[in-house]
DNA sequence: ATCGGCTCAGCAATCGATTGCAAGTGGTTT
DNA sequence: AAACCACTTGCAATCGATTGCTGAGCCGAT
């Protein structure tokens, strides 16, 4: 092995004085296109390649004006105690690893708790991605279409409307709350209870369907709202709380999230009341966790794999100049042992 | 609001032009530190916002020679269906965007299928990150061992040993496998199947410690490895294959994932073989997802929130240039109901 | 032998922010 | 009033790669 003596190459000029030759065509034998003879170009890519040499990515992307990363944030605005190992970011997110990576894609992960109006301007405008993915729209909506109205490259995940100018993807949670209800409806509940934080847009959009449901079957009065955190460590308390302190017990549960179902089915084994016997409950997202739960879970299905396929999809469209619009998915009750 | 005829900033010359001052004096001004009076810092810092302005970080990267960003890599050697997606993953992961972003470092995610022996340098030699985090070694030890030669901050998640040239973190996987043996022989088992592919290192570790116990039994006649995959769709058929084919069933299986484990529980149910009273199954790992097998998996607990921590704590330490030394964590063996 | 045409390499400006050094300001001291 | 000091600000080089333009060199054609 000759490499040994190989001094560290630090940048494209000392790899020009070593081949001979000037920075420019370093770079242009390095870069694959341009003009110049394919002889220097194997030679000098064979001397970059026994030294080691990869030429430095932030002075190319500062060059270039891309970065070929893309951000994905995850806003924590009304629920601030949650943590990014939730279950229901993690599969969201190694979702979009997957395809972002498939796409040549790095991934920039953030974590944001919104301490002001700026702190997605703050992102998008580093100059640090090419483009920006927002895993749920917390309370942060009109932020979200404000940057929408100036930054293209933008998708969120999360409730769609006409009322919200930026571009998403997600199911019909309106819907998906009808069918959640109605099944419970159908299972012989009358007193029902949603478990969820209506400050979030999706929730309220799964309470709107839910409120429609109940209406329809004339049962308006017997549901009960209760604003359980999405969180499952301090939604447990809570639900333990409210167990306790209502009177008429729901006969059934209608959970905003399949974290918070999970959370109230445990809670609701440790006062020894029976799922789905004298409480049924179902759940929204169909979480791998989900089929993990006893009695396993019934609940609402989101297709993440092709929601975050479609997530990728629109955002590099959006790169490229194309203006596709949101994408609603429909969402499906998949009923297992919990109803 | 005054704010709306106001005109896009693009950079920090253009809001040194708007205030009358040097590009210079507003880079002092943005950046906190520096010789500059009060009132003016105040005074550009107002204009900065009212124009919602954010200093470049390709530009300031570039300069500063720092990213503020970590690249967590996760190699995928000898198993090149595995996804992101997979759940062993994204424990690691969620804990890790915990622990970086609250030190103020972003996440850099890659997946890398090592085609040849660059893949590490590629990243490392980027200058995309100040640091990096390898999950797992795969197959991939000589390549790691080779960049922590010459690139002090990495930190590997994965087995440790004195012929290993890399800062790791991860628990004695060899007292992990033999503590999972010995209580399969403690519960009677004579005839035990290990599954796990002993080309990463973590696993051949684990079925050291396995044979180590059964030969301190007397029984390594009794032990048959059987490389299952590490992803759950792929390991599945292997796994009902080897169930179909073995004559002697095994009075034991440790797998060496939960995943694994999990998998062979549902093999065995659909061939309505009864766990723990016919064939009992330890795991190793604890993800949440042990918890929730019917019935909840006894498995070998590594502590991933501690884990976690503890690598971005040593990554940090190296970036500070500090020399720290691998951690080797206990495993602990949490007995529930498959064994 | 001269010229047109073509390929390939070099020069130098550029991306946007940071920072050492020099210069300027104002105020205080002798 | 001169000298000195502290404090701000401006100037210009710098980080490393890219790329439009210029021109050198070489080929064949006339």
């Amino acid at each position: 092995m000759a490499e040994l003596p190989a001094k560290r190459i630090r940048n494209i000029s000392e790899l020009a004085e070593l081949a001979g030759v000037s920075p420019g065509t370093v770079s242009r034998a390095l870069s694959g296109a341009g003009l110049i003879s394919a002889k220097t170009r194997l030679r000098i890519q064979e001397l970059a390649h026994a030294h080691g040499f990869t030429p430095n990515a932030m002075a190319r992307n500062l060059r270039i004006q891309r970065t070929g990363a893309i951000g994905v944030v995850i806003p924590l605005g009304h629920e601030t105690g949650q943590h990014i190992s939730d279950p229901f970011f993690m599969t969201m997110l190694g979702f979009l690893a997957d395809g972002l990576t498939e796409r040549g894609y790095d991934l920039l992960l953030s974590r944001v708790i919104p301490s002001d109006a700026n702190w997605l301007d703050r992102i998008v405008d580093s100059g640090r991605v090419d483009g920006v993915m927002v895993i749920g729209q917390s309370d942060q909506s009109p932020v979200l279409d404000r940057i929408a109205a100036r930054y293209r490259p933008l998708v969120v995940w999360g409730g769609d409307g006409p009322e919200l100018a930026h571009c998403s993807v997600g199911s019909d949670n309106r819907l998906g709350g009808r069918i959640a209800t109605e099944h419970l409806i159908a299972q012989g509940c009358k007193r029902i209870a949603f478990f969820g934080d209506s400050r979030a847009l999706e929730i309220a959009q799964r309470l709107e369907g839910c409120r429609a449901a109940m209406a329809d079957a004339g049962l308006s009065h017997g549901l009960t709202v209760f604003p359980a955190h999405l969180v499952a460590e301090t939604a447990h308390p809570d639900i333990v709380g409210f167990l306790g302190s209502t009177i008429e017990r729901p006969q059934g549960i209608f959970a905003a999230s399949d974290v918070i179902a999970m959370t109230a089915i445990r809670a609701l084994s440790e006062r020894n009341i029976s799922v789905p016997d004298e409480v049924r409950v179902v759940g929204y997202d169909d979480l791998p966790i989900a089929q993990q739960t006893v009695p396993r879970l019934t609940t609402i299905r989101q297709d993440f794999a092709s929601g975050a396929a479609h997530m990728v999809d629109l955002l590099l469209r959006r790169i490229a100049g194309e203006d596709p619009v949101s994408i609603v998915m429909p969402p499906e009750l998949v009923v297992r042992l919990s109803s």
